[in-house]
RNA sequence: GCCCUCAUCGUCUAGUGGUUAGGACAUAGGACUUUCAAUCCUAGAAUAGGGGUUCAACUCCCCUUGAGGGUACCA
């Protein structure tokens, strides 16, 4: 058929809502396919429904796409960058192609009203298939209003192949005499996506498997025009993570959602590529580049997937401590002011492996975690550790612990050194746990977080007897 | 109602007639340890049900059930 044809494939949103993550994984498939093929990957706007139209949504759509990193490699120029291509902009285009079915016979006038309509009970009933062409002449000059229906046959069947599923084949009476050209003279979705991807050249569709019942459809308006027909490939649904739908109710469900709780847009990348896809062997941590290596259309199953957040939690952290230091080491330097580029990337590398959510959004948590390297802390903040770790004794614990840090020379104060320091407290029954429990209090404010040791060291000898001699509590 | 699609641990999946049904997330336990993470180790956990076909079915066929979708001048 078309296997040495060259690949394009498009991603094709409609802009009236927010990119959910199913639609995120239809574009990363896509994506990936063309990557993986050395083809074409397009965006193609399908703004055709003036009623749902919604400005914002398209603007997020594009916000999102870019922060995902899938960009498209061809489309109308916009400021020396690829622009999506929109349907309104071809009106003509498709009003043309609706002219050329009724040349041919396959469509014609429809003059029936909503009212009408809404009497018949089991879809449309061709009243308008018949009509005499002197009759059609009159009724549009004596100017009452009209859709163009495809003229679908009523005998025999249609199949076609979908690249998942193998055949799929309905009996043409199940398909009614669709709309092609409504009455406000835009195309609905039927005609406006088969004359696209028919005039730029698609390969494959790669879309959500809500189209399957309409593909039939399509296949005949492909025949009726003469054209050849693209590979179908329908993608399974993402549901929500007890089931059913995916909706805000349930939870984050739109990149802009993740975007602003803190994941890696890679992160989402990888998870969603494999959200009914794998490469094959046990990897699952990916780079861009691996995913598009291994990437191949006949791994993808056509199961509807349940979406796990926890597992993109996990999928989150695995990307960030895949970032290098420095990297968190710059976002510090800018957070505090701080100029000791040494400092940030040893607080750096000690904070790296607790983040669980960081984007060039969302900073709150490394900030969080940061905050006592760089602002001594004014009281104990975590009444839980409190309770738990500062004990009667532990001011006199405190005591010693200036007392033996305070003998480090300051150029040798150390993680080696201070370790020694504490162990040297540590006679008889007092226990280390205690020590460093009341330490960490008085110096961080918190009752967790990375060795105590390194902490200390970061500090340095002077802010670290400045504290502990506040002695908060 | 009618039509279509799908079905392996709680979740994401590997598997393509003969496997102790493998991995990952999550869960539980353990190691490490000054805390919290990270990391490592261990454990429990699945072929929806019923019929066939076959020497042999998770795997092929049929039915049921369940889930999802379509049935728009929405996409």
């Amino acid at each position: 058929m078309s296997q040495t044809k060259e690949v394009r494939v498009r991603f094709a949103p409609s802009p009236t809502g927010y990119l959910h993550i199913g639609g995120a994984r239809t574009a990363i498939y896509n994506y990936l396919f063309a990557k993986a093929m050395g083809g074409t990957f397009y965006l193609r706007i399908e703004d055709t429904d003036r009623k749902r139209y919604n400005e914002a949504a398209l603007k997020d759509l594009l916000r999102d796409l870019k922060w995902l990193g899938l960009n498209w490699d061809e489309g109308p120029e916009v400021g020396g960058n690829f622009g999506p291509y929109f349907q309104s902009d071809r009106l003509e285009i498709y009003g043309n192609a609706a002219q050329e079915l009724i040349d041919k016979g396959h469509a014609y006038h429809c003059f029936c009203t909503e009212e009408r309509l809404q009497t018949l009970e089991h879809g449309y009933d061709r009243h308008c298939r018949e009509l005499a062409s002197e009759e059609v002449q009159a009724k549009i000059a004596s100017g009452e209003k009209f859709v163009i229906r495809f003229k679908s046959p009523i005998e025999g069947t249609t199949k076609f192949s979908d690249y998942l599923r193998g055949e799929i084949e309905t009996p043409n009476k199940d398909l009614d005499d669709l709309v092609l050209l409504k009455r406000d003279k835009f195309p609905t979705y039927h005609l406006a996506s088969v004359v696209d991807d028919h005039y730029m050249r698609t390969s494959h569709v790669l879309r959500g498997d809500e189209w399957i019942s309409s593909t039939p459809k399509h296949i005949l308006l492909y025949a009726a025009f003469g054209w050849e027909t693209p590979v179908f490939c329908h993608l399974p649904v993402i549901l929500a993570q007890g089931g059913g739908k995916l909706s805000k109710r349930k939870g984050a469900a739109s990149v802009g959602d993740f975007r602003e709780l803190g994941y890696l847009p890679h992160a989402l990348v990888n998870f969603l590529s494999l959200l009914g896809w794998n490469p094959g062997g046990d990897r699952e941590v990916m780079s861009l580049d691996e995913m598009i290596n291994s990437f191949t259309l006949d791994r993808i199953h056509p199961k509807a997937v349940a979406f796990d957040e926890k597992k993109l939690e996990w999928m989150n952290g695995q990307q960030i401590r895949l970032l290098p230091d420095s990297y968190f080491a710059e976002e510090l330097e800018k957070l505090w002011g701080e100029n000791s580029q040494k400092k940030c990337l040893s607080i750096a590398s000690l904070l790296k492996p607790r983040l669980k959510f960081f984007n060039e959004n969302y900073i709150s948590e490394l900030k969080e975690m940061s905050k006592y390297f760089f602002i001594a802390p004014q009281k104990i903040e975590d009444e839980k550790a409190k309770a738990k770790y500062w004990k009667t004794e532990s001011p006199e614990l405190l005591g010693k612990v200036e007392h033996e840090l305070g003998k480090i020379p300051i150029e040798n104060f150390d993680i080696k050194n201070i370790e020694t320091a504490f162990m040297t407290v540590c006679t008889g029954d007092i226990k280390l746990g205690d020590v460093a429990q009341a330490t960490r209090l008085v110096v961080s404010g918190v009752g967790a977080g990375p060795g105590l040791w390194e902490i200390l060291e970061i500090l340095g000898k002077e802010e670290c007897l400045k504290r502990i001699g506040q002695g908060l509590c």
